[in-house]
RNA sequence: GGCGGCAUAGCCAAGAGGCUAAGGCGACGGUCUGCAAAACCGUUAUCCCCGGUUCGAGUCCGGGUGCCGCCUCCA
């Protein structure tokens, strides 16, 4: 028994209490996750990446703490958007819905998310979506108006319990910002089943033909997958009110007071130049035009940075193509460059937009797997001691700091802090050998190899063989950068010859014309090697 | 107007009362290098303001100030 080595229980952060509590589950060892998924009408944009991101850091780490967690994350393929979009484009409703679920779950798969268990879909759930409205109207907590079913949010006495609000102070402000439909009892009364208009895809029902209001899906998949009750339910702060208020109201009305979420995990905003997103802003990024842009990983690591709750913000820089000055907000919208004139079209711009924050976290995650290659390079070749020997001190420390702030509430800002001295003690080791028994050399160097390798099944991140994807990052960054990796190559050999032959002005003459390129080399008694600078 | 959140170094960001306030980026100094780069080492903060609780507060309470979010579809 080693009771100081007990690590500390999971804390997780739950939204109705607005602490972090230790995590208890339903069943011991057993974990059930729902997550509200995307409504599959476009491209998802990052947010939607973050809040499925979230749930997959969670996962992955309670499975690695050993339990046997149940993941389902729903897709939303029946909605106004959806319908409005699917009428736009002359493609039927569900039709569209499937495409950008593909979309999604390519997105997603670049992301290295992993798939859920179940990925319920609204149109597979239409019957049990039906009971559950059909047994809220028995309770009295629901009435029919002329096809369409309603809440009625005064018969339940929970209401506003997880948003923290009031029905008397929420009835004074509605109407000012909502019409009020005249047929609901109540203003704040939200549909379960609405009517079929013309044109829209509809199912029959007891009430007529029709489809689910937005927050009863969530409901009724929940319960159909997970059970009446389960341990965590995740999605977007914004989600709070009144998705999720309202499905507290339709769950626990149907199944009872004791039962449904135990946990409600709400994660942050993301922002762009200081802004929430938004389309009518043009601050809006699908995760798509940034995984063209920057290695998907590193947008994965860059989400990582900041605890989940907290908002997090992408500094955006745009370039004049011509000149390179920084646009301001004005000259982003007019394409007019205030430095040099040079008019640029919107979609030029959008494809050099820079993201200094993602870059950071881009060069950190290079780092990385230099470190990671060096360590198994040095592996595969260095004898493996006979004697046991102690492992260096930050190395041995690393995983179990690591797992600790994984522990308190999912703060993977702080486990990846914990990172930081073994990666410099890693490399101090590869490096030199001085000062450093052999056998704690290669035994410390092991450790962090393993470990890391641990530490990569819990983020996702660095799991990737370390030669593909530095070589993918150079690709794309010479792609963004328009740079001609063929004519960097050319100069780098040719400076190569002029080392050899110690014509050592003609080299640093060729270091400054590839530094003008952006491009760095970096020269090893074998071989000259060149990175962006 | 109601409710909620946040305010830590030039920038980003951990820190749920108690050793010298993690870590990253940047900057500066150093080791290494033909010169560099990479890598490593070192330096770089008393936590928005005021008051309170406490032996002790960045961490709790009250009051200010400033940002932000939700209250309408929204991750």
């Amino acid at each position: 028994m080693n009771d100081a080595a007990a690590p500390s229980p999971i804390q997780l952060h739950d939204t109705l209490l607005g602490k972090k509590c230790a995590l208890e589950t339903l069943t011991p060892g057993r974990v059930g996750i729902y997550c509200c998924g995307p409504t599959v009408y476009d491209l998802t944009h990052v947010g939607n990446a973050r809040a499925a991101l979230v749930p997959d850091v969670m996962v992955r780490f309670l499975r690695h703490e050993g339990y046997e967690v149940k993941y389902v994350r729903n897709i939303t393929d029946i909605d106004d958007k959806i319908i409005a979009r699917s009428q736009e484009a002359g493609v039927p409703a569900l039709e569209l819905a499937s495409r950008f679920a593909d979309e999604y779950h390519r997105d997603m798969a670049d992301l290295n998310l992993l798939p859920p268990d179940v990925e319920p879909r609204v149109q597979d759930h239409m019957a049990e979506i039906i009971v559950l409205v059909e047994s809220l109207v028995a309770k009295g907590l629901a009435y029919a108006v002329q096809g369409d079913v309603y809440y009625r949010v005064a018969a339940f006495k929970g209401y506003g319990k997880l948003s923290k609000r009031h029905l008397e102070e929420m009835l004074e402000g509605a109407g000012s910002r909502i019409e009020v439909d005249e047929r609901k009892e109540s203003p704040l009364d939200f549909a379960l089943w609405k009517a079929a208009k013309p044109g829209e895809p509809s199912w029959e029902s007891p009430w007529g033909p029709g489809r689910p209001g937005w927050h009863i899906e969530c409901s009724s998949m929940s319960s159909t997958h997970l059970g009446d009750s389960f341990d965590i339910h995740c999605g977007g702060r914004d989600l709070v009110f009144p998705h999720h208020e309202n499905e507290i109201a339709q769950s626990q009305g149907a199944h009872g007071d004791d039962t449904f979420a135990r946990f409600w995990v709400h994660n942050g905003f993301i922002n762009f130049a200081g802004e929430k997103m938004s389309k009518s802003l043009g601050n809006f990024f699908t995760t798509r035009e940034i995984t063209t842009l920057y290695p998907p990983e590193s947008l994965r690591c860059f989400l990582l940075t900041v605890h989940y709750r907290s908002g997090l913000n992408f500094e955006v820089e745009v370039p004049c193509p011509a000149c390179g000055a920084l646009l301001d907000k004005s000259a982003q919208e007019s394409g007019v460059c205030p430095a040099c004139g040079h008019q640029s079209e919107v979609e030029e711009l959008r494809r050099r937009v820079r993201f200094p924050g993602l870059e950071e976290s881009d060069g950190r995650l290079a780092y990385i797997y230099r470190t990671l290659r060096q360590a198994r390079a040095f592996l595969g070749t260095a004898k493996q001691p006979g004697s046991e020997a102690p492992v260096t001190e930050a190395i041995a420390g690393m995983l179990p700091a690591f797992l600790e702030h994984m522990r308190n509430d999912f703060n993977t800002s702080g486990a990846l802090g914990a990172l930081s001295k073994p990666l410099a003690e890693a490399n101090g080791l590869l490096a030199s050998g001085k000062g450093v028994d052999k056998a704690s050399r290669y035994l410390s160097l092991e450790r962090f190899a393993a470990d890391m390798g641990e530490v990569a099944r819990v983020l996702g991140c660095f799991e990737q063989d370390p030669d593909t994807w530095l070589q993918q990052r150079r690709d794309m960054k010479a792609a963004r950068l328009g740079l001609d990796t063929a004519h960097v190559d050319d100069l780098v050999r040719q400076r190569r010859e002029a080392r050899s032959a110690k014509d050592w002005d003609a080299a640093d003459a060729m270091r400054a014309k590839l530094a003008e390129l952006g491009v760095g080399v970096q020269d090893s008694a074998e071989d000259s090697v060149w990175d962006f600078l």
